[in-house]
DNA sequence: TCACCGTCTGGAATACCGTTCCATTACACG
DNA sequence: CGTGTAATGGAACGGTATTCCAGACGGTGA
């Protein structure tokens, strides 16, 4: 295989290839949601037909991977050197949650996904800033794992959120009744879910987040605390 | 065709009913993984036809959702009164990792269903302890909500490695070829990665979950009083 | 005792999905 | 200029959840 000298000749006007594929599976998926990802519904995009997608791409599983990939690569980039390791901690959490609320698919596809490449990105982002931390060696990998863990959790939670509000129109009417439904729990059972009902409907998702990044944050290095350790 | 006087005279017998059918569900997702649940596959076990099921359940997502809280419910049971706080969070935790470890096809479900019977379950539970670990009113519906997330993303995970883990045999030859693959990750961009990949291989999923939570519930509060407590 | 009707059954039919197959194109190269 | 091949796209194939409907069972009123 010579290299470069394929000059893509306008076979059709829009040539297809995988990344153009992976495009409009994302456009598709943010339209229609996670069951709006279809390779019927693609090939109509593409004007095209279901079987040239499998030439550039083996199947479904790997178009989801790539366009996840794709979603949280722009979404998590390098930190800027000279960061708070806590803050770059933040910034790169907040960076997933953001592409998370903006496309809900790519926290259903995180949350059920293993160590692959979308989810090894944000576990490198975080566990550099552990290290920053000044975390000894022996418990990085737990440190950042559990950061990971929340993230991906927070993932799936708000995928779901998502999910159960496209029928409900309205975001903090959806909370209010799940609050009332909340309230009307048995009291015996549900002392403690009942009695923070209240703060369902008035609660920034956003925030929330944050705070248990922070309690995290507070369990792996309870202070600010010199980035060397002491023993030098 | 078989001899119609005593065609199914079983009816009485083994009556089709809702508690049946979610049994006889929860034995296929075990047998056979998440994709195991169908329902010819079902109606085969139970001797019967798609039709009938629909009569006792809405439809697919509330037989996975009934299955799910049934083993949950099970997998998470009240607290022995006396228990210390810290300990009975740590005891539902771990009810749920065990469940989860028993049933891969329970985590993905948790990590991809919102605040519903069973979310709610190990809510209520988790919240509890984080009242009677003397969190102040306003912020229990976080801190519990962190654990919440966390406990979550894990079994997220970990359905997602049992998952993988499927293909190859076993569980520590998956995990060696997994850090051989991190080794080779490019330095520049994955050093952590690269650091920590030795702890892959001989690192106990149930211990490191356990310490996430305990790395949460230090952050929620600090057993002991650091020397310069300037909390306001 | 018998006809009836609501509960419950199960097999066939529908609509859609991912995937595969394959005849056909249109260009790059000999 | 002919031809091999990368690329295409439409038509199947086997699977899925779900719906439909023709019945069978069993209690009930006459």
């Amino acid at each position: 295989m010579a290299a470069t000298r394929t000059r893509r000749t306008e076979r059709r006007e829009n040539p297809l290839s995988r990344e153009r594929i992976v495009e409009a599976a994302i456009e598709l998926l943010d339209a229609a949601g996670e069951g709006g990802l279809t390779f019927r519904a693609l090939a109509e995009r593409l004007a095209t037909g279901p079987g040239a997608i499998y030439w550039h791409v083996t199947g479904k599983d790997e178009l989801l991977h790539a366009a996840t990939d794709a979603v949280v690569a722009a979404a998590v980039p390098p930190a800027p050197a000279g960061t708070a390791p806590r803050d770059a901690v933040r910034a790169v959490a907040l960076g997933v949650f953001d592409a998370i609320d903006a496309h809900p698919w790519v926290g259903a596809q995180l949350a059920r996904s293993a160590m692959d490449a979308p989810i090894l990105r944000i576990f490198e982002r975080l566990g550099r800033q552990v290290q920053a931390l000044g975390v000894p060696r022996a418990v990085r990998f737990t440190a950042a794992s559990a950061l990971l863990n929340y993230v991906v959790g927070v993932a799936g939670q708000n995928a779901a959120n998502a999910r159960a509000v496209e029928a409900g129109t309205d975001r903090t009417e959806f909370l209010t009744r799940m609050a009332a439904a909340w309230t009307e729990l048995d009291p015996e059972e549900y002392p403690f879910v009942r009695e923070v009902a209240g703060d369902l409907p008035h609660h920034d998702d956003r925030v929330e987040f944050l705070a248990g990044i922070d309690l995290i944050l507070t369990g792996i290095a309870p202070r600010e605390r010199p980035a060397d350790p002491p023993s030098a």
